[in-house]
DNA sequence: CCTACCGATCGGTAGG
DNA sequence: CCTACCGATCGGTAGG
């Protein structure tokens, strides 16, 4: 379907650069179509960085969620969560990142149907470590008494901490110093 | 002097969209100036954009190094300096957050000056907590063997975590929570 | 899905 | 520092 190909080819321009980078005609260019054949899938510019942001969140769950969610609700998951997510801030299928870090810090200051949806992402993957976490601590597993959006703070912090310190610095150990990290925050000793 | 003004609009106006996204046209504009008395100061928009990367790690420098710079070296000044970069991430006196950590998330994945520019102000950065750090461990206030990089990658991304927090989740409370989160990575409880 | 086109803006230059 | 201008590209539309 094309339009599958003209969000995943926007995601994948706009993890590498940014989103208001991927103007129409450089992705008409990049797929062989003309600037009315990619816009008429759409309508306006919003309206295709609004489908590309859907297209980066499915494929976040895909590769971060959906691997992990039939494991035990609490600290095994959580832990899981933290590998599955490190190990997609390595290799999200896109070329610059993830994409959703990336419009995260480009539109958090700004107002509008972008930043809305993105902050509305993020705010439902924090739920998902909110009950994790709070399940971990009814458990036993993690210390009574932690702050469970404080450490849903922390983990998610770190995740995006990981792109600039591999393609910024070229930093060989991220992927260690992510995992050592996330593991601190929950008060895991090593 | 007009220089000054012209990298100190577009260091707000950059920390607010993108730096991409400061045109000469843009700027101009906001500075009551014509696009050539703008563009004739720097020659070229890179060498604009450069100018002010250097204009924003001055700032960062000056509101979150200066203050702390002779408390004692090693775990008195490493808290100094997560207060201050903690408070600095709250007002950087930039509309729209830390212009460094804006323009690090944008040209993660690019390659060029502003790119190296960035990249290198980052490290030395790292330095001074690096060294910090490791003045806390030889002083027995940190735990021996902890690896002083990933504590600063930590550091940085507790502190680059808080824009999104605060602008696109409007998080009442990121301050106390990046707060816990910089002692729980050094290791101290509280 | 295409060609052809719209007015606006882009980065930048010439000349003063 | 300005006006005036350059060719290229912007987001988007008309018509098929």
């Amino acid at each position: 379907m094309t339009r599958e190909r003209i969000v995943h080819t926007a995601a994948n321009l706009a993890s590498d650069r940014s989103l208001d980078g991927v103007t129409i005609g450089v992705l008409a260019d990049e797929l062989g179509m003309s600037k009315s054949g990619v816009v008429g899938h759409f309508g306006t510019k919003e309206a295709l960085q609004l489908a590309t942001l859907d297209f980066a969140t499915d494929r976040f769950r895909e590769l971060v969620w959906e691997p992990v969610k039939d494991q035990t609700p609490g600290l095994p998951r959580l832990l899981a969560i933290c590998d599955s997510w490190i190990a997609y801030a390595e290799n999200s299928g896109f070329d610059g990142g993830c994409c959703v870090v990336q419009i995260s810090y480009e539109f958090d200051s700004r107002t509008g149907a972008v930043h809305d949806k993105v902050a509305a992402a993020v705010r439902r993957w924090r739920r998902v470590l909110v009950a994790d976490i709070e399940a971990a601590v009814a458990a036993g597993d993690l210390a009574p008494g932690v702050n469970a959006a404080q450490l849903a703070f922390g983990l998610e912090s770190i995740a995006s901490g990981m792109a600039p310190s591999r393609m910024l610095q070229g930093d060989a150990d991220t992927r260690d110093w992510a995992r050592q990290a996330m593991r601190t925050i929950l008060g895991l000793h090593p």
